[in-house]
DNA sequence: GTCCAGAATATGACTTTTCATGGATCGGCG
DNA sequence: CGCCGATCCATGAAAAGTCATATTCTGGAC
């Protein structure tokens, strides 16, 4: 079977696609991302309901599964949500005793978020289902490759993620003087 | 600059993250490709506002760009999108005049939709901007390393979407007889 | 001490997305 | 032909996300 098949419906009409010009979207970086990441995550997401869980608790979930306290801000960042969404479904957490919050005893304005041992239960199987699903994608890739890709994306986020940084404090310290 | 400094506030709080242990999600592909794709997209997204864009209308335009007509279903599945939530994005674009929508004359049942020359001109800047801020992003890496991370998420993309693909005619036929 | 700019979170109005469903059409089969 | 399941798109109610803003707190300047 070939691997570009289109889906059923996909070039129908009067699509007209010389043989050699891809799509400009076959060639876009943020694109192929995007679809990527859609297509890994969406065979996972199917199974979420069925564990009565949004896409964006089991981030929450799984990001504080590893046992240390995040602040609101820092936790909207993991999950890629803003601020107030992840306020918001927090909330609802919060409620159903999965998560819980404390104000920061160094500072005031911070919440920190934990993840409580109603919240550990809940996750444990889908952390499992999680790293089976991935071994399931990346099966026919070796090891090695897979952990290839994974680098190119650490770095990619890296580097995005520095340019994206709040200024920093020493130059904004050095803006102010105008 | 240390790559991975944490962001004010990320490792604030007791948090207690042994040297050596990653956290779940810093290995986690799917999260890696939600994070890449969330990052990367990020900065070229912040100029679509100016554009009077949203990140959908966008991914429609770009997408139908290459001048072929699509399905709305098709379509939808291309920009990321539930088929309802596109009907309604293409109902806006269509009142501003970016798009058009036909009914195909081969199935009654399906409505193609093209970009319009007004659609063109709109679009035809950002696609300019989005090869320059690709160019940006991928900096620094080499010319055949970009290929080799795009050729692997067409791999990943291929893989998967024919894992989700709706069951093949030749196999409903047999499910059918019981 | 007081002031003030800036940071972190919460809240409310608003917009966007999704779910469930309905109407229309197609294709195959008796 | 006429039926029947399946496919495709549109619609309306419900849910989720976002923007702008209010509130509280911090840390440094004066």
């Amino acid at each position: 079977m070939a691997k570009f098949a289109p889906k059923r419906g996909e070039s129908s009409g009067t699509a007209v696609m010389p043989a050699g010009a891809a799509r400009f979207v076959d060639g876009y970086l943020a694109y192929l991302l995007a679809r990527a990441s859609h297509l890994v995550s969406a065979q996972f997401h199917a199974r979420l309901p069925e564990a009565r869980l949004s896409v964006a608790e089991w981030r929450v979930l799984c990001t504080l599964s590893d046992g240390d306290r995040l602040a609101v801000g820092a936790l909207a960042r993991f999950v890629l949500h803003k601020q107030p969404t992840l306020t918001k479904i927090l909330d609802r957490m919060a409620r159903r005793g999965w998560v819980k919050r404390a104000a920061s005893e160094a500072d005031g304005r911070i919440v920190l978020v934990r993840i409580t041992a109603a919240g550990r239960r809940k996750v444990a199987p889908l952390l499992a289902a999680a790293k089976r699903h991935e071994a399931d994608v990346l099966a026919g890739s070796g090891g090695a490759e897979a952990e290839a890709l994974k680098a190119v994306l650490r770095d990619l986020i890296a580097r995005c993620a520095a340019d994206s940084m709040p200024t920093p404090p020493a130059l904004s310290k050095r803006l102010r003087t105008r």
